[in-house]
DNA sequence: CTATTATTTCGATTATACTAGAAATATTTA
DNA sequence: TAAATATTTCTAGTATAATCGAAATAATAG
């Protein structure tokens, strides 16, 4: 993943609306809900939610199913793996040393 | 981690220049860098720099530290892992599947 | 104290994002 | 076709963020 592909997710990601309805989605698993659903269950108003919507499809984290007059909409789980991988690359070895360090002087304390 | 301070973590790393402010941070590792050699490595104006790393110091995903004339710089491993635990809480397990469904569908094709 | 180096504050410009009501469009059912 | 439900587009106000030059401030060394 490249690094202006990861900023542009994460920025979507970093709007509190948006990550309700992520967290919503992940929730939701696999099969997904319907617009209308989020739209009810976060009570957020339609026009603000197509509007977030459109952004996370538009960095791939959303995708979405028509079924009769309902819109399903999905969690791309990949795509949310992609960019906490992003987050994580090359650091592991370093953060497990900072935690002990962490740890070690909270022992101390 | 509760939704609205991982919003403002992710809406942080959301921007290309503090992306990028961070990878070079993880790169360098525990130990650091000074103010000065991030400016001139990834050529980012003075005020600019100092204006993104209040940000990454505001949500604590950065750390300071004075020696001499310089001010190190270094990146909180914990608070990277606990923004990108929040992305992937409760998911694991969906992402396994989807993974191995888009797995099927490619081997199908 | 002065000079040097490092970093921050100030100020101003420009651009982009969030929000949501009202109206419009799409999709299905009767 | 008409009615009902679901979703989107349009529009506009408001707010917040990104950028960076110039000047100011810190911190050290001589």
């Amino acid at each position: 993943m490249e690094l202006e592909d990861a900023a542009e997710t994460l920025a979507q990601l970093g709007n509190p609306t948006r990550l309700e309805v992520v967290r919503y989605l992940v929730k939701a698993g696999p099969s997904g809900v319907p617009v209308g659903s989020i739209q009810k269950q976060l009570k957020i108003p339609a026009s603000t939610l197509t509007h977030h919507l459109k952004h996370l499809k538009g960095v791939g984290l959303l995708m979405q199913k028509r079924e009769k007059t309902n819109l399903w909409c999905s969690i791309n789980f990949d795509r949310l793996h992609e960019v906490s991988d992003f987050l994580l690359e090359e650091c592991c070895s370093f953060s497990l040393r900072e935690s002990d360090k962490a740890k070690t002087e909270r022992d101390a304390a």
